[in-house]
DNA sequence: ATGGTAGTTTCACTA
């Protein structure tokens, strides 16, 4: 089973890319995060048009939106709340007889202090709350994997400069800790950094702010595939795609994809 | 320290 995530900020303008995504990689399940539309506006022509006729959505006007497509059939679609809110941040589906769960995490803001920045405040409660949801919860069940734009790059090498992004948020330590906690709620394990060494830098998104995205290449991982242990020998591939970044009215974010046999 | 771009909810907000 193929298995990509994508943030594609915005999928009515941007659903004729997902068959460009399907050409390079040939997924079986995309996973997709900012899809910014209400579930009655959502695209679906397109989807089953590329092949990917079982669609699990969760959109709202504007903002966030989560959506899971597959090949195959969907089974046990759930959405779960984090703090509080119904923002279309999270949905799950089993495809496969493997459990699927596609975040949204929140961005938080520019000021990396919970005092000063409610966006931050929720960003660090939010990590919290997916930790809790998933604890003790690894073994004894179905292989499980996560995926998402989890908006934080934890190692020195998913950041342009380690030095450089301490304090900005989607790299700070207290983020990075947090997710560290998330990770070790269910043993997940890091599918992508399964295939390449810590030493090696790996970015999915760049910012739409650069005069030159690919010169300057100020990247940073912010986009992720996790598996429960179980599944770990079963990975054969992983690609990120960068080339996507450079694609006409392209995403800030590129595909992410990994293939597990 | 500043401002840069893109998308949708638009002369404002989120990323």
């Amino acid at each position: 089973m193929r298995i990509v995530t994508w943030n594609i900020n915005s999928v009515r303008l941007r659903a004729d890319l997902v068959e460009r995504v399907a050409q390079w990689l040939h997924p079986d399940v995309i996973c997709l995060q900012e899809t910014k539309s209400p579930d009655e506006f959502f695209p679906r022509e397109a989807f089953e048009r590329f092949g990917y006729t079982h669609l699990a959505i969760s959109g709202m006007k504007g903002y966030n939106g989560v959506a899971i497509a597959s090949r195959y059939p969907l089974t046990a679609v759930r959405n779960l709340n984090f703090v509080g809110r119904e923002d279309c941040r999270h949905i799950q589906a089993t495809v496969q007889g493997i459990e699927v769960h596609n975040l949204y995490v929140p961005a938080g803001g520019d000021i990396p202090d919970p005092d000063e920045n409610k966006k931050f405040a929720h960003k660090l409660a939010f990590l919290d709350e997916i930790a809790a949801s998933f604890t003790g919860i690894g073994r004894s069940r179905r292989p499980m994997v996560l995926v998402g734009d989890l908006n934080v790059a934890p190692l020195p090498n998913d950041v342009w400069s380690h030095k450089q992004m301490l304090k900005v948020v989607s790299h700070t330590p207290i983020e990075v800790e947090k997710l560290g906690a998330v990770q070790a709620s269910a043993k997940w394990v890091d599918a992508v950094r399964h295939f390449v060494p810590p030493e090696t830098q790996l970015y999915s998104w760049w910012s739409y702010r650069a005069n030159d995205w690919e010169a300057s290449d100020r990247g940073r991982r912010l986009d992720h595939i996790w598996v429960t242990p179980k599944l770990v020998p079963s990975l054969s591939e992983y690609t990120i795609l960068r080339e996507a970044r450079g694609w006409e009215q392209a995403s800030d974010h590129v595909p992410v994809m990994v293939e597990i046999r």
